[in-house]
DNA sequence: TCCCCACATGGAAACGTTTCCATATCGGAG
DNA sequence: CTCCGATATGGAAACGTTTCCATGTGGGGA
């Protein structure tokens, strides 16, 4: 058995035209039941099959469908990566994965090669799809793109949740329990508009209610990684009565932290994340948190694609739902720090903690 | 703006041929500076970049690497692609992803798939690898395949953790705390090698020390999804005093239907899991487990393939490491449990459903 | 018997590259 | 001034398909 075998060695084997194996390997066009018979088992013989390649070059298609997702370690987008392949697998459409690592620069290379192996479509979420070059080159190219978590910008339909609404919701339960003192928590600010929108909606509910203005913490990556250096953070912030995680594992890092301080979640702090990964249940102090669902976020991601490439025209199918989960980790502040004004003084073994994480 | 622009459109405005248009830009062969200047030229204006198909087609090398993995909602194997994502990144190979969903027919057609899109090679996690035909079509097309997760296999270099001897380290925990009565439990035990593999290390060290043979439990899907209903099937095996179950999800499901029953962990019923997920450490009980590095497998995975793309020979290299990561789940049995003889007789529900796991 | 039409078949172009090979140009040495 | 070699350049084939179009064959109706 040859290493490659193309059509030609089927036609040649057959002993007919290379036109003609194709038209019966296909059902594309009549043959007589003879050739039809000798094609097959010269092909059955030769163990062929096509290549996918040649197809693609002839007719521009290449049933391949580019996508592009911060990180697959993050089970958000994994599982949104799985929604799309339960929607593409039975279309004959495959997925070319790349990953960007939350890198604004990455991701441009990225989407630029996943456009030069002629990807027919694109499902996105990166850093900046508003300013990407590599998209506009996509538009250019007449290649259909949809984006998964982004609120939609561009033109260019979306697949997400309303992440302002899901944080104004957040500001809602934080004022009607009586927190005033608040903040938000998120990692890669910078180069994540859900971030951003989620900070906004935030923002904008606790300024409608007369609340003060949420501090706004933006983490390193070594913050959100070590308990202890997340715990001297939150220490500074000793007023603070309730937080809200731009996801949930961030979350779920602030409670520990929390415990190390000796505070106690959610008597001395609440906390409310945001994605509702399934851990969040489990947990010892079951996670408040916004659910949303990133699988059925692929799902729909791929079938606004499939729709353009059928030659739809850009649809925006209204932001998937949200829920609040109501979990241990939000309560009522303390009473003594109900009051803005009748904050206790830290309790010193938070102080003499503080210290030594200084000198650690 | 064409919507395709070829190399060909490339040379026509710079007013040379083609085949210096790509000596010029491919850096591959002597030019003039006055033509180089205009061709580089012609090539911004038009906004040219090359088809990776004409190029694979033309040099047979598609610069795509395809991963078959059962789900990428198990972050195990969601991890694994990630690191496979990270050794590839530099090298200029993409990744076709495609899942099964643990379907041994899905996964033969995932595979014939991935072949005819004419990959460099393959990156494996399937339900029968040693029975596969479209790993031996890879085999004849002389597409090197790497695997991950399974236990090396016809000849196939495997990224692994030696899931045998990993089970008999849990069979010996167990063994010198006082359990006699275990069961291990698993999901997809007919499709899966590792649980299998995991199974027969279990098995061995429980007869190597004179302990009874452990209980295989495999579970269904809807057992395994609804916590009511494992405390059902738990329940019909109350000698048992430790659980080995083949996955961390399981193991945590272990722990839900056991706090229905009323059952206290690890008092009542040891459990350790494995994969060794981060959530075990952050669950109220954190799980004992067997600790394994899924992103690490896909690194060396990754690292093989190339290795094998590079026309290097097949190489086996060592299993990687596991390691038993103690947790609150995991205790010696009550004392009045202890003794095999004083275990009260079996209830005849538990005869019952050994028959029917015998029978399925 | 002849003609026409339907049907079966194969040649060849096209898709976008790379690369082999032949040709053309130029400078310098004899 | 002629000739040689080096260098620059372009034509064309090849990769594996699909499809348009032309050709060839048969049978049935007039």
């Amino acid at each position: 058995m040859k290493a490659k075998v193309t059509i030609k060695d089927v036609a040649r084997r057959a002993g007919c035209g290379i036109a003609t194996a194709s038209r019966v390997l296909n059902n594309s066009g009549p043959a007589s039941a003879d050739v039809r018979s000798r094609v097959q088992k010269a092909a059955q013989d030769l163990g062929f099959s096509f290549s996918a390649l040649g197809r693609a070059l002839q007719s521009s298609r290449s049933m391949t469908v580019g996508c592009l997702v911060p990180s697959l370690a993050n089970p958000v987008f994994a599982e949104a990566v799985q929604g799309l392949q339960t929607v593409l697998a039975g279309t004959g459409y495959q997925l070319l994965i790349a990953s960007s690592n939350y890198d604004g620069a990455a991701d441009n290379d990225a989407i630029a090669t996943l456009i030069a192996k002629e990807v027919d479509g694109l499902i996105v979420t990166m850093v900046a799809p508003e300013h990407s070059a590599a998209l506009a080159l996509a538009r250019t190219r007449g290649i259909p793109v949809a984006l998964m978590f982004h609120d939609p910008v561009a033109g260019l339909p979306s697949a997400h949740v309303d992440n302002g609404a899901a944080a104004r919701e957040v500001a809602r339960r934080f004022g009607d329990l009586g927190h005033r003192r608040t903040a938000f928590l998120a990692l890669r600010f910078a180069s994540s508009d859900r971030s951003r929108n989620r900070y906004a909606g935030f923002l904008a509910e606790c300024r409608l209610r007369g609340l003060p203005d949420p501090v706004l913490i933006e983490l390193t990556e070594a913050e959100a990684n070590t308990p202890e250096r997340l715990a001297q953070t939150l220490a500074a912030l000793p007023e603070l009565t309730a937080i809200f995680a731009s996801n949930d594992f961030l979350a779920i890092a602030v409670q520990k932290a929390a415990r190390l301080l000796g505070w106690r979640v959610p008597r001395d702090l609440s906390v409310v994340g945001f994605d509702g990964i399934e851990i969040g249940r489990l947990l010892d102090v079951p996670l408040a948190t916004i659910e949303t669902e990133p699988a059925a976020m692929g799902r729909q991601a791929a079938l606004t694609l499939l729709d353009l490439l059928q030659g739809g025209a850009p649809v925006q199918l209204p932001p998937l739902p949200f829920t609040f989960r109501a979990g241990a980790t939000l309560a009522p502040p303390r009473a003594d720090r109900r009051d803005d004004d009748r904050v206790a003084p830290r309790p010193p073994s938070v102080l003499s903690l503080k210290t030594d994480l200084k000198q650690g």
